[in-house]
DNA sequence: CTAGCCGACGTACCGGGGTACGGAGTCAAG
DNA sequence: CTTGACTCCGTACCCCGGTACGTCGGCTAG
């Protein structure tokens, strides 16, 4: 296989220097993030241009930044585009700092919650004992929902739908 | 529809009383996590107890801790398991935190990132002179790979993986 | 010549957390 | 009686970021 002579790369080359699965490519060209090179008129073998190797990193680069690939895609097409601004990408900058903040600043709430719960935590003994699994149940609710007004109470729809989709879980304990 | 009369709950009464909407109980009850009533006889309408409401409630409470779905089925399952030990609970609730911890760690490292390539940003013009998009094109990797062995670069697999799923992204900018 | 590896391609699937749709039944008020 | 609100049920769909699979085809080494 293609040994270091070239600076044509193959998809899987190209997968190998950006770090990237052929798949994740392959992914990529589908969602218009790269776009894939014209074959070379007989055989089936496209060589990928060291631009994509490029933009590919960029791709990881602003995934580590906590961009999402839709994000990501509107940086690029900025990046095509001619007559853009670069203050658009500062712009996307300062938002993306801004969404950061606002994550962190639910994650340390949500420490503080753990911490109270495991501060007043037992070691061990039965679950009626247990005041973590007691707070869950009759449920401290620390935003307060003006209860008892013309509907039922709808409390806060707030936080949930900001944070749900951040943790990593493989199936512990729980 | 029900005033605060009597304590049969139909979905629609739960899912207010609880703060979700319906068809998030009726997706519940397909996980598992919720199990629906029986219903009374001829009719088609189950009553749910109040114990259900709570179990929501409790479900709710947990996620805004940062518990998934699945974790907090096995929360669920462990209470009502008469010889759970609360220490289970305790480790989960440590390793969730530990597992937050984490995740603000690199949300520092992100922020910390975003920032300096902020600082140095100029306010616009030409892209050319956009210090961010150059950051992202021509990367300056914060990682150290070992570059050179006898494969090729497969450097740092792993925040990627932690983080990813962690923004909640409307179409901004970019 | 044949085996085996790579690449190309489409499609399906994973896990997380829901939302929406459409048809049928039931209940109460107007 | 009719209308509207509500329920029940299954199925399909959404976003997100990939991964995997199966079938070709060509290239190259043994």
């Amino acid at each position: 296989m293609q040994k270091p002579s070239s600076i044509l790369t193959t998809i899987g080359a190209a997968a190998r220097q950006a770090g990237v699965g052929v798949e994740t490519i392959r992914f990529y060209e589908r969602r218009g993030l790269v776009r894939q090179p014209g074959k070379p008129a007989a055989s089936g073998a496209r060589h990928y241009p060291p631009e994509t190797v490029a933009r590919l990193r960029f791709i990881r680069q602003a995934q580590q930044l906590g961009f999402s690939l839709r994000q990501i895609a509107n940086l690029l097409a900025l990046q095509a585009a001619p007559d853009s601004d670069s203050a658009e990408v500062r712009i996307a900058a300062q938002a993306k700092l801004a969404e950061i903040e606002r994550m962190m600043a639910q994650l340390r709430e949500m420490r503080a919650a753990l911490r109270t719960l495991l501060a007043a935590c037992p070691g061990g003994g039965g679950l009626e004992a247990c005041s973590i699994m007691d707070a869950l149940t009759h449920l401290s609710r620390p935003t307060p929902s003006a209860n008892g007004g013309t509907d039922a109470d709808h409390d806060f729809p707030d936080r949930r739908h900001a944070l749900r989709r951040l943790r990593r879980d493989r199936q512990d304990v729980a």
